[in-house]
RNA sequence: CGGGGCAUAGCGCAGCCUGGUAGCGCAUCUGCUUUGGGAGCAGAGGGUCGGGGGUUCGAAUCCCUCUGCCCCGACCA
């Protein structure tokens, strides 16, 4: 491709509104132009590399038995009413009316209408299992959309769907996808961590998401140093730090802590350690009912833990809610003489003489303890791991950023269950397959990319997702018309070869043309001048490289150093 | 959805407080010179100052309102 006919128009600006460097990049590259929140178009540079990695997931998919379906953005209201994510999803699901007046959604995933096919066509065991995927666009209404293409409403997704007679197939499935992601993602030329994830309330079996590390990641990823596991904060557990609990030496008594709420107060004013308090929360379960939770002063609650134990639904409760409960403001609740279901941590359980709301107002109770003065707790897991913890394989927990760019996930019936999907088996009986969902985040990968793959002159591409393999940057050519020719040559040669090359042709200065060399990231570049020609030599330098090399002036050992 | 901020040339910004003919840098176009890391000189084009309403002799500037965008938060008691 000549430069001159492919346009590609870049910025020496940073655009005031990108805030990490992918955005940044691939705006001032002119990979892509903002339209709206959240809605980006792909210039043809940007799609280049989209389509780079696309191919490579579409490639690495069918390696792996899956087969390729395009199923529409635009979804009727009825499917999803059929599997009651109607109702559930809220305000992230864009809902559209047609000119009937009947309601649509456009589509932020695809089981219902994978199911709805399947139901369709699938009658028989023999036909299973299956494996459907497809590469297309979603729209999902983010709270708040940013950083670019990597949390934008209109993105490109992978989204593949099976179909499996058995719990034991589906885990074949799902050990075939894990291998093609992890074949994917190292074909693309990132650094990647696969980690556990939170199945959710879905009731699926297992999850893993595949994770770009980058500094700039939005999502927290907990990892044993021994190297046995790694999950999302937001599923990640560890061992308990005491197995038992102190016997009891204080009496319990009733303390005056007026104006004193958090636990930072309190343990101020007290003058205790915050891991002697007690933290207690009000929460609220998917039929309004309210629990009470108990952690060590220091340590967090994940609502997703805490879900799992109610009826799958927590929310913490609100200021009123609270008094109804507690008869007391935030800052004031404790375990004691409530009469709703109390669940205390594991590392909460443990404590002894420890301090805690006294559901009064201005009032803390201190000397506190399970089982003498309270009945003893449910005990369970609920807090969040910090960096430190013990792991379940014995190592210590560290934190490391990632961005989520792949998910895999074992469903189970929900959705075949929900929208009758079944299927006769040898007996002719009717049978419910059991489903696996596995999704790429294909527009963010390239972001992703990005965030790993630069420097302060720009983009830096790994050669399986450059937009173009090689880019020949002419000195001066319009003064030498041999030149021309013999760039002429090479390019073409570099063409038959099969080589995607782009040819700067803009007539430039050199200055500006390396610039923006340097800044779109095109792995390697050949440096053709009238001085070289002369000499009987082309310069070569990598992208990742400081110093260029001198290579004779030939196609041949040209296509030899690449 | 709550809080904060912004909207002036393609991009980045000044001007607004204290009302009086719309400015700077980059980019764009023309010509000449220049050509190995974002050139120089000379010239040119480009704006109903986000929309609507109001105050005023006069509004980018003051007031009201709408819209769009950005940032922070939306789990801590």
């Amino acid at each position: 491709m000549r430069l001159s006919q492919f346009p590609v128009v870049t910025s020496k600006e940073t655009p005031a509104d990108a805030e990490i460097i992918s955005h940044q990049l691939m705006l001032r590259a002119g990979m892509i132009r903002r339209l709206a929140a959240g809605l980006y178009t792909w210039t043809p540079l940007g799609l280049k590399t989209l389509r780079k990695v696309e191919n490579i997931v579409r490639e690495e998919m069918n390696r792996a038995g899956a087969v390729e379906l395009l199923m529409p953005s635009v979804h009727p209201a009825e499917l999803w009413q059929e599997s009651g994510r109607w109702d559930v999803m809220g305000p992230e699901l864009l809902r559209l009316r047609d000119r009937h007046e009947r309601e649509f959604c456009y589509g932020p995933t695809h089981e219902e209408v994978i199911t709805a096919l399947v139901r369709q066509d699938v009658k028989s065991y023999k036909q299973l299992p299956v494996n459907y995927y497809q590469i297309q666009t979603k729209f999902r209404d983010e709270i708040r959309p940013r950083f670019g293409v990597m949390r934008a409403r209109e993105f490109l997704m992978k989204d593949a769907y099976s179909f499996n007679l058995d719990e034991d197939s589906l885990a074949r499935t799902y050990a075939d996808m894990r291998a093609a992601y992890s074949r994917v993602f190292e074909r693309i030329g990132v650094q990647f961590r696969i980690v556990e994830a939170d199945s959710g309330n879905i009731g699926g079996k297992r999850s893993e998401e595949f994770h770009v590390l980058a500094g700039s990641g939005e999502d927290l990823l907990a990892v044993s140093d021994s190297g046995g596991y790694a999950a999302n904060v937001e599923a990640a557990t560890c061992q308990p730090l005491s197995a038992s609990r102190p016997a009891a030496s204080q009496p319990l008594a009733d303390i005056g802590t007026p104006d004193t709420r958090s636990i930072e107060a309190v343990s101020a004013f007290l003058n205790v350690p915050v891991t002697a308090c007690l933290k207690t929360l009000i929460v609220k379960n998917g039929a309004g009912e309210f629990a009470a939770l108990c952690l060590r002063g220091d340590h967090e609650v994940n609502l997703v833990k805490a879900a799992k134990l109610l009826d799958g639904h927590c929310e913490l409760a609100s200021e009123d809610e609270i008094f109804t409960v507690a008869a007391c403001q935030p800052g004031y609740v404790g375990p004691h003489g409530l009469d709703i279901p109390v669940i205390a941590d594991r590392d909460a359980a443990t404590l002894a003489d420890f301090v805690c709301g006294a559901n009064r107002d201005e009032e803390h109770l201190a000397g506190v303890n399970w089982g003498r003065d309270l009945p003893e707790p449910q005990v369970a897991d609920l807090r969040q791991v910090v960096e430190g913890d013990i792991a379940p394989d014995g190592g210590r927990i560290s934190f490391f950023r990632g961005i989520e760019v792949g998910h895999i996930f074992q469903l189970g019936r929900k959705y075949t269950e929900a929208l009758k999907a079944t299927v006769l088996d040898e007996n002719g009986k009717d049978l419910t397959p059991w489903m696996g969902c596995y999704g790429i985040g294909v527009s963010r990968v390239v972001a992703a990319c990005i965030e790993q793959c630069h420097d302060e002159a720009g983009i830096r591409w790994p050669d399986a997702v450059a937009p173009f393999q090689v880019l020949i940057n002419p000195i001066n050519p319009k003064k030498s018309a041999t030149l021309e020719a013999e760039i002429e040559t090479i390019y073409r040669g570099l063409q038959d070869a099969g080589i995607d090359v782009l040819w700067d042709d803009r007539g430039l200065r050199p200055g500006q043309m390396f610039a923006d060399a340097d800044l779109i990231g095109i792995p390697h570049r050949v440096v053709l001048s009238e001085r070289g020609l002369a000499a009987g030599e082309m310069e070569y330098k990598a992208r990742t490289e400081a110093e260029a090399e001198k290579l004779p002036w030939s196609l041949e050992a040209l296509l030899e150093r690449l």
